[in-house]
DNA sequence: CTCCTAGGTTTATTTCTTCAACTCAGCAGC
DNA sequence: GCTGCTGAGTTGAAGAAATAAACCTAGGAG
C-alpha cells in the first residue's frame, strides 16, 4: 500500500485521506497544503534552489525540508536538478517544474489577503510587481489578481461567483445544497 | 545557526508557529494553512453554514472541525451566529465574515491549478461560474483567475512578476535576492 | 590526517489528527 | 416522568506528523 518513491512517507497525490469530497481544491491541498509546501514553492518563486537557502530562509528543520522537497519532486511541483560547483562534489538542487510556477496566481492572492489583514504595522513586506519583458513597457507595477469571466467581465467581486458542478461532479453527500 | 527570529512574532493571531519570516503569505497560511481551513471556507462560500452540514460534507472528525471553526472565528474569517428553530433550542452556525469572502480568489486560484493538474479523468468536478447580478447581463460563464498590474497590463504570465520589499520588508537572512 | 561544508538522516520529544465514545439540552412519544 | 432522539459539540486514547538537535557523508582544503 505504501507508494513510497525515495523515503519514509509518500502518501502525496494518493492521499484518500483529505479528499472527502471529489474536488480538485481539496486535491490541489493534498499536495500543496502540508504545512511547509506553500512557503517552498514561494521561496523557490523567489529564486532559491539550494537545500541551505530553503533552509536558511524559512527557518525550517532539515528533515522536513528533505520530506517536502521529496514531495514536491514527487508531485512535480519541483525538479532535482544536479549541479558542481567548481572544486565541489556533485550535489542537487531543487527548481520549480511549470507546475511550480503556475501555483503564483495562489500565492499572489494569499498574500493580497495577508496583506489586506494581517499585515505588518509598517505595511507589507513584500510587493509583487510586474517585471517587463523584452517588448513590453518597463511598468514595474503592483500587480494584484482578479477574477475575470469568459464573457471578459473582470473584477468581479467574490459574490459574483457559484460553483456550478462539472463534467466530473460527484455527489456523495446526503445534503447537495 | 538557527535564524530563526526568537520573539517578536505574537502580534498576528495564536500563531506562533509557522512565521519565520515576514511575510504575509506565511501569516495568510497561519490562519488558512491548518489541514481542514479552507475547505471549511470553502464549503461555507458555498452555502455551508451548520456544524453538521460542514461535517457531512467535508467528512471530518467533530472535534477537529469544532477546533478548526474556533481558529477561523477568533481569526475573524466567520461569524458565530445564533440561530433558533422552530420548536428548538437555541444554536449556532457559522457565517463567513468578509475576510472569508476575500479567501475567495484564493481558493479559485488553487481550484484552477488542481484542475489542470491533477483534474478527475471526466474533468473538472465544480467549476465556479460568473452569477449575474440585478442589473449585469445573465453570463454564467466560467470564472478564472487572472493577474493584473496597476498599468492595466492583465492577465501576466507567472514569470512576469518578481518580489519587490515593501515598506514593511526585513531582511533577516543572509541571501536577498 | 584532520577539519570544514553542503546536504542531508536519525532519534527523541512534543504536538496534531483521527476515531470512537460520551455529554448536554430540549423536544416528542408513551 | 421516563425513554429515546437529534444537533452540537467534548473527552480520551492511539497513531501520525512536526520539531529540535545530534549525527552522518563525501569531497576539498590546510
Amino acid at each position: 500500500m505504501e507508494i513510497v518513491n525515495s523515503g519514509r512517507y509518500d502518501r502525496s497525490v494518493e492521499t484518500q485521506r483529505i479528499d472527502p469530497v471529489n474536488c480538485s481544491v481539496a486535491r490541489a491541498l493534498a499536495v500543496v497544503g502540508e504545512r511547509w509546501s506553500l512557503l517552498i514553492v514561494r521561496e523557490a518563486l523567489d529564486g532559491a534552489r539550494r537545500f541551505g537557502e530553503f533552509r536558511a530562509r524559512l527557518g525550517i528543520a532539515s528533515n522536513l525540508l528533505a520530506a517536502r522537497l521529496d514531495t514536491l519532486v514527487a508531485a512535480g511541483v519541483m525538479r532535482r536538478v544536479p549541479y558542481q560547483e567548481p572544486g565541489d562534489r556533485q550535489r542537487f538542487e531543487y527548481h520549480l517544474a511549470e507546475q511550480g510556477h503556475d501555483l503564483r496566481p495562489t500565492l499572489v492572492a494569499l498574500l493580497e489577503w495577508g496583506d489586506k489583514y494581517l499585515a505588518d504595522p509598517e505595511g507589507p513586506s513584500v510587493i509583487v510587481r510586474h517585471r517587463p519583458a523584452d517588448d513590453d513597457t518597463a511598468c514595474e507595477e503592483p500587480v494584484r489578481v482578479v477574477l475575470e469571466c469568459a464573457a471578459g467581465h473582470t473584477r468581479l467581486p467574490p459574490e459574483a461567483l457559484y460553483r456550478a458542478p462539472g463534467p466530473g461532479a460527484r455527489f456523495l453527500g446526503p445534503a447537495e445544497a
